[in-house]
DNA sequence: TTGTGTTTTATTGCCTCC
DNA sequence: GGAGGCAATAAAACACAA
């Protein structure tokens, strides 16, 4: 690539001279020694519209820090000119920081306006005693810097929003298999219930006898029952059955909460049993009733009353089906 | 003093716009 | 085609621990 910017160079010797013509370099020289101490060595020459630059040469120690052998320790005040000249512009590059104040007057430039009009550049190097091209490449790396700010605050915004997100996905989880559980609690009570309710019937002669529909509800768990119950689901995902209003025995929303299964003015007829009951047979299909209520029960809350009823109806086996029919009706 | 990591200054090559 | 911006990179300057 030519060329342009390969002009753009600094002054003085160096790898970015060798691509700048003669003339081009004559002025740079000028320019640049003229903001040095010793500056009225060179001003004769000058063409320059800067006031020149204090970068790059070696000569001035601006920032201080670790320097190369100083102009004055190098050359006495009684050294001839071409000697000086030689020490200017055979010099290796050499990058120099800018000053505390230049920069901070960049900065609040850069504040101002991130891009620069090439009238502003120029008039940024004349008040700075720069380079135009450094003025321009100071800029670009400001820029640069900017945007590597930018990225990482964007990057920290989207990972507290990510964190704020997973721990309202992580509650909602943890919400939904709250509810899971208390569903295949509610519903093994439901079976346990049937089952009672079938033994009790079959004891009183066969005939089926249905709680009146303003019948009051009953419904009671013993303590003990109710820990036999929950803590399959406890020891699985640490579930808490006493936080829920709908499973406290001793509440009365407890036997809302099973009414609201049911068809409105009616009322569900419970009765009391005891667990010890239950042969090993009666267990396995208890358990296979509870997989298939837990299953079905998820659908309520989005299900009207009768796609609820008939969800819970069907999903049961035959015998259970017709066991719910009995009390549900 | 020296080795090492970080920051700053500057260059290069490519791209877009006019 | 020139001017200017940007990403990538080099290299000097700087900071700091050992």
């Amino acid at each position: 690539m030519a060329e342009k910017k390969r002009m753009y160079g600094v002054c003085g010797g160096g790898i970015a001279a060798s691509n700048m013509d003669s003339d081009f370099l004559q002025n740079q020289r000028a320019s640049c020694v003229l903001s040095h101490p010793r500056d009225s060595f060179f001003t004769s020459s000058s063409s320059s519209s800067y006031l020149g630059s204090r970068s790059i040469l070696s000569f001035d120690g601006i920032t201080g820090g670790k320097k190369s052998k100083s102009f004055y320790q190098s050359f006495g005040q009684e050294e001839n000119l071409e000697e000086l000249e030689e020490y200017y512009f055979l010099q290796p590059e050499k990058k120099r920081r800018l000053t505390a104040d230049q920069v901070l007057f960049l900065e609040k430039n850069f504040e101002d306006v991130n891009k620069l009009e090439p009238e502003k550049k120029a008039e940024l190097a004349k008040e700075l005693g720069l380079q135009p091209r450094q003025i321009a490449v100071w800029f670009q790396n400001r820029r640069a810097r900017w945007k590597t700010k930018q990225l990482e605050k964007d990057y920290e915004a989207l990972q507290a929003s990510y964190n704020s997100l997973k721990a309202d996905y992580d509650n909602l989880l943890k919400e939904k298999d709250n509810l899971k559980a208390e569903v295949v609690y509610i519903t093994e009570k439901l079976l346990l219930n049937e089952k009672e309710n079938t033994n009790s019937t079959l004891s009183h002669g066969g005939s089926l006898t249905a709680a009146p529909s303003n019948a009051s509800v009953t419904y009671s768990v013993s303590e003990d029952e109710s820990s036999k119950v929950s803590a399959p689901a406890q020891k699985q995902e640490d579930v808490s059955y006493g936080t829920s209003d709908v499973l406290d025995s001793d509440s009365p929303h407890h036997t809302e909460a099973f009414s609201s299964l049911l068809p409105p003015g009616d009322s569900l007829y419970i009765f009391e049993h005891d667990q010890s009951d239950l042969s090993q047979d009666e267990e396995d299909d208890r358990s296979r009733n509870l997989e298939s209520a837990a299953y079905i029960f998820p659908k309520l809350e989005d299900a009207d009353y009768c796609n609820a009823q008939s969800s819970f109806y069907y999903g049961l086996p035959d015998e259970d089906q017709a066991a719910f029919g009995f009390w549900l009706y």
